[in-house]
DNA sequence: TATTGGCGTCTCAATATCTGAGATGCAAGT
DNA sequence: ACTTGCATCTCAGATATTGAGACGCCAATA
């Protein structure tokens, strides 16, 4: 696949907020993971801070900007975390399970909402987690519909295969025993953005013992229109 | 202030990206709001796009895209909502009024995390609530500390003056009464990024009756300590 | 049904912007 | 005192970007 999205300038300032996404990282840092000469680097870099888009931490390190934070609650996550808290108690009550969101985060998925299940036997997964994107149903929900390169690298040492990714396509959902951690059962379902495409996952998890061998069968339906209920709180606050 | 960073390709994405903070946008509409010729438009579009800064809708609109919010979890933003539960139930519990977090959004404040009284008359702020950004001790602080020209900006139409910013550039904290609604008193602190900028608002709110005339004299160290640990949540999670 | 207008997309000659080698300044280390 | 590494700046030259105009498509209108 072409890398180059034709605006060169555009590629190379993407690759500087690519680099910063590890962390606080000095212009040489950034010359080294980007490849771009040090005056490029460096004169992207300042332009990127003037737009608040990137700042400069006490050590005159650069990190990502306030800016993108601005941006992203524009872009409806804070409506995805507002209408997230009713939803995950309403899955968590009719599932009687643990009920979080994930989003992508590089190798990583993020939980960034969740409902634990108050008593007894649980999965708790607080918000802020950082899970692999290599195992777990939510993982195969977040790769399921990517671009081809994507949908490789995602499968690269992956837990799942591409007939479980084809099946999760085709179902619109996905489940997973023991993945992530030995005993646990989850299923997971999309939440998409306004152009359609899976932005997080909403999912269910517990004791494989209380959600069978196939928490599927049982639990894919409400979950699948938990997914619904966000991608249209989304979508809500745009028309 | 001169308003280009010396990139002009960088300072025309910002544009876009500004234009796209409103909601879904036509390329006509794009055109007209960024003052850019339509071919150059379509075509930094198409390469934010591309980077997945900006996506299209179902109806080929153009959106923020998920990138955004991928970034802005890495600069923190997770780390602060997750960081924000205990310290403000440990607010809530210490100052027996409803305590907030407010990101600024444009010319709105938006409240990102809330742990409300639980019991008898209380300020009531749910997650996702868009408040004035001229008016309350959180717009105080979330402008007390801007440049020059963003503060101005920010003074323009608001209930405080450059006379009550400056105190709250000494003091450290902000407090009102009945600015954003009567009867209701509030006091915030601010939160900082890593690079020492304000990119949030603590605050706790209630009715002027229990708080006082000066509800900053009593809680106001409570909750610059709040801000001092949501500020030092953001930074443990880069070094 | 035919025509018109508006919008999105594409081309490419012209030129303005961006690039990066090299210089400079500074601070930390030896 | 000297050296090294890093950040910042300059500017000649190269090339990437620009935007006028063309094209295609679709909805609205006569």
């Amino acid at each position: 696949m072409d890398n180059t999205s034709g605006v060169g300038v555009i590629d190379k300032a993407a690759l500087v907020l690519d680099a910063l996404e590890a962390g606080p990282t000095t212009l040489a840092q950034l010359v080294a993971a980007t490849g771009l000469a040090r005056p490029t680097v460096h004169r992207l870099a300042l332009a990127l801070v003037h737009h608040r888009l990137v700042a400069r931490d006490m050590q005159g390190r650069f990190v990502l900007g306030s800016r993108l934070v601005e941006l992203a609650s524009a872009a409806g996550e804070d409506r995805l975390i507002a209408a997230a808290g009713p939803i995950l108690m309403q899955l968590r009550d009719a599932t009687g399970e643990s009920a979080q969101i994930f989003r992508r985060q590089g190798d990583w998925r993020v939980c960034v909402a969740s409902a634990e299940r108050p008593v007894g036997l649980r999965d708790t997964i607080p918000v802020g987690t950082q899970l692999s994107m290599k195992a777990g149903s939510a993982a195969q929900i977040l790769v399921a519909w990517e671009d081809h390169d994507r949908l490789l690298e995602g499968l690269n040492n992956a837990r799942f295969t591409p007939t479980v990714l084809a099946g999760v396509r085709r179902r619109g959902w996905a489940q997973s025993l023991g993945e992530r951690e030995p005993g646990v059962a989850s299923v997971s379902a999309p939440v998409r953005g306004p152009s359609g495409r899976v932005i997080a996952a909403v999912s269910i998890s517990g004791p494989i013992e209380r959600l069978t061998r196939q928490p599927g069968r049982q639990h894919a339906e409400v979950i699948c229109n938990a997914g619904r209920l966000l991608t249209e709180a989304l979508r809500k606050g745009n028309d």
